[in-house]
DNA sequence: TTCAAAGTTAACGTTGACGTTAGCTTTCTA
DNA sequence: TAGAAAGCTAACGTCAACGTTAACTTTGAA
């Protein structure tokens, strides 16, 4: 059962803040790829494809990968969820066809994973320590606001 | 009391991990300027020098600014910098001179720094939220490997 | 004192991440 | 069923943040 492509580029473009120039340029990269085409050849985006802009924007804005990084990233990604559908697919038992495969992926997945886990966390923790120093600044500046005010 | 100005640009940009023309182009952007030169007309910078490179780079590196906000950010902190400095040259008393100058760069500085705090509070929390899907993520994949294997 | 290493200015080059424009086609809504 | 709005491809343009090269000078250790 084949996700249905519905939302029109513009749209996705818009729920993303980003143009639909961008769009096509993350397809010209790789990234995401429209998983259907109007009869007329325009790009058709399901929910699942528009999540994954989403995440690329997160990556890309919260969390500052370049394009490069993150297409190593959601690539393992896809390539998992892409097994999934596969599995839904074919039945259970037929697909013990490349249990090996999943395996393999599911591994990269994880590894992928525990990579980035150990990144946000270390920047987490160098944000609180900056957080932190902002605060003690912010307390100095109100001290020194004070004193010049007499 | 001037501090003294020892570090050669090689070395703060080493410390700081860029290169020495990054350090020029900060200097041309008036990001930081080296507050000596050797006789030969070497620049020369000073341990809050080396300091505001530092931020820069964590400013940008960590927090995702562009040179031009960190400019803004940066710019007012020495302006309050040089202000404390002349405070500790020029007696107290006849420092009396501009007290409104003084609340002027406080106030400035204030604000500036609230911006930054509430923006770094809200990034915190959404690289928090980002964290947690990566540990439910690890979590599933964890699960997904072990139901693979049998 | 020498001389390799480091620094200087000035200018042009590069790269990533899109923006913009042109010319044409599709979609949708009134 | 018009026609404005949205999309399409292809190609060139832009901008920030440096990299690189050239031609020359200063520094500092041996």
């Amino acid at each position: 059962m084949a996700e249905e492509a519905r939302y029109r580029i513009g749209e996705v473009a818009a729920a993303a803040g980003v143009s639909t120039r961008t769009l096509r340029y993350y397809e010209e990269l790789g990234l995401v790829s429209p998983s259907g085409y109007s009869p007329g050849g325009a790009r058709r985006y399901s929910d699942t494809d528009r999540a994954r802009v989403l995440r690329i924007r997160e990556l890309q804005e919260l969390v500052g990968f370049n394009l490069d990084e993150i297409k190593t990233i959601v690539a393992a990604e896809n390539r998992l969820d892409e097994l999934r559908t596969e599995f839904a697919v074919i039945s259970n038992v037929e697909a013990g066809r490349s249990p090996q495969r999943e395996q393999e992926l599911v591994a990269e997945a994880i590894e992928i994973n525990d990579r980035l886990r150990e990144e946000m966390k270390a920047k987490l923790s160098r944000l609180e320590t900056f957080l932190a120093d902002l605060d003690a600044r912010a307390a100095l500046y109100r001290r020194r606001a004070k004193q010049a005010k007499r």
